[in-house]
DNA sequence: ATATTATGTGTAACCGGTTACACACTGGAA
DNA sequence: TTCCAGTGTGTAACCGGTTACACATAATAT
C-alpha cells in the first residue's frame, strides 16, 4: 500500500505539503502541486480514510435509522439515501430499531465512535435524549421532531384530505375511514386530514383504529362491515390497510368499486397488483429520502440550510377500487 | 475522550498492558487485570475502533451488496443479515449495485480502504476479477459463484418440481410455465426442476421467458392466454410475475382457480394480499441472509466453515390460487 | 546449581494521515 | 530602508490504539 510518505518522497516535498494539496487547505506552489499530482498518478495513491478519521474525528458514514427495512415502505427511502449519499461520497450504514429507543441508543453510540458523519432517522424517540445529545447531524424522516431537528415527511393532512374528497365526488355517503396507529405522527396528520374534509361534508362516517398490518386490518374491517353493511367508502391509512380492506369486502361479497369503493394511502407496489388495482393517495417515497439526505448532507458539511421543515406533496392515484367521478 | 493512556495511568499500569488485558492477549497478572477492569469502569473508557482498525487493518464492517434493496426479495435478506451482524458486533453497509459491475467494484474498493471485514453479496458478477482478487472474505448468496465462494441459495429446483407437482397434482393439463431471465441462476434451476417434473408427466405445457416484473408478466401472459385459452394452469418463477399472471387472468375473465391455477415462487408477503391469495413455493429468506451472515463471520474469525454450499428448503404454501387437491 | 521456559511488564515504534508551529522568502507600505 | 502581510515549505507532535522487543522474575527441567 503506498502511503503519503511514499507520495511527498517522489514528489520531493514533505508530507505536510502532500496533505494540504490534497485538502486543499494552506499554501502549495503550482510547482509543488505538479509534482505531487504527477506522483499520485504514477504510485496510484489513495488516501487511507481510517488513518485521516483517526485525527480528523470525521468520517463519510451515515448512519440510517428505520424501524424495520422489511416495512415496504423503507426500502424506496433507504434506496434514495444510499443513492444521494453515493453521489456525495457517503456510505449508509443500515440501522433495524424496531422503535426500540435501546436498540437506536446503541446503534448512536456504536457509531459515533466511529465519528459517523450524521443520521437520518425514521422514529417516535426523536426527542429521546440520546438524540438531542448526540451531538451529530440528525435529519428526521416521515415522522416527528424534536424542534431543533430538520425533518421531512409527505404532507400527510393533505393527502388525507384529497383521498377524502375522492371517494366524497364519487358519491359514497357512509364512509369508514382507517386511522393508523396513534403514536405514529403521520396517522395523525392523516387523521386530522380526513376530519376536516368529512366535517365539511355533513356526511356520515365512522372512525376505527387500526394498525398498518394486512391481517388485522382484514379482521377488523370484515367485522365493521357487518355490523353497518351500509358502508359504501373506505378510507385507509396505509396501502396495507387497504389491502386488507379489499379483502376483506371481496371476501363479504361486496363489489369494489360498485358497492364499496376503497382508497389507500402510500403508493406501493403491491396496490398496483392487487384486483381491482387500489387507487391510493401516493407519496413519493423516494424523494422524501433524497431529500433528507441532502439536508443531512448539507448540515454534515457546514452548508447553509434553507428551510426546517420539507413537505413533499402527496399525489392521488386512480385505480380500479373507485369509480369514475360523477359528474 | 478517555484513552487508553487515562486508563493505563489510573491503573498504574502501562498502555501495553491495558491493550493486552483488553483483546485478552499475551501475559496479564490478575492483580494488573483487577486495576484494569477497575479503571475502565471508573473512567467508562470505550475503545476507540477506528484507531483500533488503523493498526490491525480490520474493521467490524460489513458490506451487503445487492440489487436493488427495492426488489422485494431483498429487504427481508437484508434484515436477516443486520439481525445476525448485530449480535456479532458487526455493522452492515448496505450497496445498491444495480447488477452494475463498475459499480460492484466501485463499493469494494472504497469499503476496502476502510478495511471491511467481509461481503455478502447477491450479484451475477461473482466471477469477475474483482471478487477472485478482493482478498476478503465473502459470501454469495442466491446466485451464483466462483466455486471457492460459499454461496448459500434456496433449494430452488426442488422447489420448482414441488410447485409443478401440486399444479399437477390437482389436475392442470396443460401448464404454462413462466420461466425467469436466463441470465439469473435461481431462474435456471427452477426451470430444470419444472422441465423435470412435467417431462415425467407426459402432460402439455409451454415455456416462456418473462422477467420478474409485474406489468410486464401481466402482458405476456395476457397475449399467451389469447393464443392458448386451454391453458389451465400458470407456474410463474417469482411471485410478482404470478401476480401479474392472476391479474391477466381475471382480466381475461378467467375464474381462478377454477378455469386456471396458479403457483408462484418466492412467498413474498404481497401474496397474502391478493384475491384469491396466491399459492406459492416460499423461500426462507430470513434464514438464508442469517445463513450467510454467520458463514460469512465465521470466515473473517478464522473459524472453521463445514460446507461450501448451504440450500435452504423451500415450502409449499398452498393458499386460492389453486383448488383442493383431488383425491 | 544451572539452564530453560513460562509469566509479566514497560518502552517505543508504528499504523497513515493532519496540522501547529517555526522558518524563509517575496513584495508593497510606511 | 524597515516593517509587515502574504506565500510556501518542512519538522515533528498528535490522533488512539497495537505490538515487537527487551528485560525481569518465577517455575521447572537437567
Amino acid at each position: 500500500m503506498t502511503t503519503i510518505k511514499d507520495v511527498a518522497k517522489k514528489a520531493g516535498v514533505s508530507v505536510a505539503t502532500v496533505s494540504r494539496f490534497l485538502n486543499d487547505s494552506g499554501y502549495v506552489s503550482a510547482e509543488a502541486a505538479k509534482a505531487v499530482t504527477a506522483a499520485v498518478e504514477e504510485l496510484k495513491y489513495e488516501l487511507n480514510p481510517v488513518a485521516r478519521s483517526l485525527n480528523t474525528k470525521k468520517s463519510n458514514l451515515i448512519g440510517l435509522i428505520l424501524p424495520d427495512i422489511t416495512n415496504p415502505f423503507f426500502p424506496e427511502l433507504a434506496r434514495a439515501v444510499e443513492d444521494v449519499a453515493l453521489t456525495y461520497g457517503y456510505t449508509v450504514v443500515l440501522c433495524n430499531s424496531d422503535e426500540n429507543p435501546e436498540k437506536e441508543k446503541n446503534y448512536i453510540e456504536t457509531l459515533k465512535k466511529k465519528y459517523i458523519a450524521g443520521f437520518i432517522v425514521t422514529s417516535n424517540q426523536l426527542d429521546a435524549p440520546h438524540y438531542a445529545n448526540a451531538n451529530v447531524p440528525i435529519v428526521a424522516l416521515d415522522r416527528t421532531i424534536n424542534e431543533k431537528i430538520p425533518t421531512v415527511s409527505s404532507n400527510n393532512k393533505e393527502g388525507a384530505i384529497m383521498g377524502t374528497n375522492a371517494l366524497l365526488k364519487r358519491g359514497c355517503r357512509n364512509i369508514l375511514f382507517l386511522r393508523g396507529p396513534e403514536e405514529l405522527n403521520p396517522a395523525n396528520d392523516r387523521y386530522e386530514g380526513f376530519m376536516e374534509a368529512i366535517q365539511s361534508s355533513n356526511l356520515q362516517y365512522q372512525v376505527v383504529t387500526c394498525p398498518f398490518h394486512f391481517a388485522d386490518s382484514q379482521e377488523i374491517v370484515a367485522r365493521v362491515l357487518k355490523e353497518d353493511p351500509t358502508i359504501d367508502g373506505i378510507f385507509a391509512s396505509s396501502d396495507v390497510s387497504a389491502a386488507g380492506a379489499l379483502k376483506a369486502a371481496s371476501l363479504a361479497g361486496k363489489r369494489v368499486p360498485e358497492d364499496l369503493q376503497i382508497v389507500g394511502f402510500d403508493g406501493v407496489a403491491m396496490g398496483e397488483m392487487l384486483s381491482p388495482g387500489l387507487t391510493t393517495v401516493a407519496q413519493d417515497v423516494y424523494k422524501m429520502g433524497a431529500i433528507a439526505a441532502r439536508v443531512l448532507i448539507k448540515q454534515i458539511e457546514n452548508k447553509k440550510i434553507d428551510q426546517r421543515f420539507y413537505e413533499v406533496p402527496v399525489k392521488l392515484i386512480i385505480r380500479g377500487t373507485t369509480r369514475s367521478v360523477e359528474e
